[in-house]
DNA sequence: CCTCGTTGGGCAGATTATTCCAATTTATAA
DNA sequence: TTATAAATTGGAATAATCTGCCCAACGAGG
């Protein structure tokens, strides 16, 4: 990984459908070594996969929201499933361990407050040994973007 | 938005460098309205682009921050000033206005602890206006997908 | 029943991806 | 510094893909 790749890289995280020859000149190389180099970044797990950024609204999802969750107790077993529940309920995008207050973070979308409330009732309580919920609606986003910093 | 639309979009949201030939296949249509399909996403806004998903710690930012802000007052000339600030700063990669106690949560990405202090010190501190800031470091992370839920 | 608008399908020229090999650069050790 | 080895680059040829244009099929509204 030198400073190339990490060209290539937010390239990529800028605009992932780039053609290999427009990628190529961004980086001041020719087509066939940029794309060995992309192909090597995809192998060794550096570049994990490419997405397209959907507008949730225009999908039928306006409702973002980001819910803390706390456990009751941390043994292996709860905490075991507590995750493989959490990685079955498609309305969660995102699910962090964090530090602090709470044991879990969660991003959600749904496509109203009544999904929400659905959600919560039967996707997260039914999962059991839950200490609290703490509910944050996302109203606006001032910044949201791929492209990591440059580290120059 | 129909339900072809969505299946695109769920398609390209799995992988966003499919080929339209691909893509076509996967939602059963030719390739020429698949690709019409997609155009048309793309104007609308839709789908707002595309790109690569990559490794933190493979690129140099092993460390992601949640931090949680509050204002001291909420007047527009305080929160615009904040905001614009806030835009500028390359490793924060996202910034939403919540809902609840706090005003905004940051993602944040860096290079390490010390990357970390300097960020709060140099970066968010010389604001001002700022009533608190609550960090929560990630330590793992359960889920972490693209695709939307299919709204079947 | 007709017409208009929308959507799907096929074709051809242009662009792009991909592979191989020679040449250059870079790193290492004497 | 020089020599050697390894890694990386660049170019050309081929295969795959994109993309714009045209026409056909379907449905809604008059």
């Amino acid at each position: 990984m030198d400073a190339k790749d990490r060209q290539i890289i937010r390239a990529l995280q800028k605009n992932g459908r780039m053609t290999n020859q427009d990628l190529a000149e961004a980086v001041n190389l020719s087509p066939s070594p940029c794309l060995r180099r992309v192909r090597n970044l995809e192998a060794s797990g550096a570049i994990r996969g490419y997405s397209a950024d959907v507008d949730g609204a225009a999908y039928g999802l306006p409702i973002t929201v980001f819910v803390r969750i706390r456990l009751q107790s941390h043994n292996e077993t709860d905490v075991q499933h507590f995750e493989r529940r959490i990685m079955a309920i498609p309305e969660v995008l995102e699910c962090h361990v964090l530090t602090g207050a709470t044991d879990y973070q969660l991003r959600v979308m749904v496509s109203g407050l009544d999904a929400y409330e659905d959600f919560i009732r039967n996707r997260i309580h039914p999962i059991g040994g839950i200490a609290s919920i703490d509910t944050s609606f996302v109203y606006g986003t001032v910044k949201k973007t791929a492209v990591f910093p440059s580290l120059d």
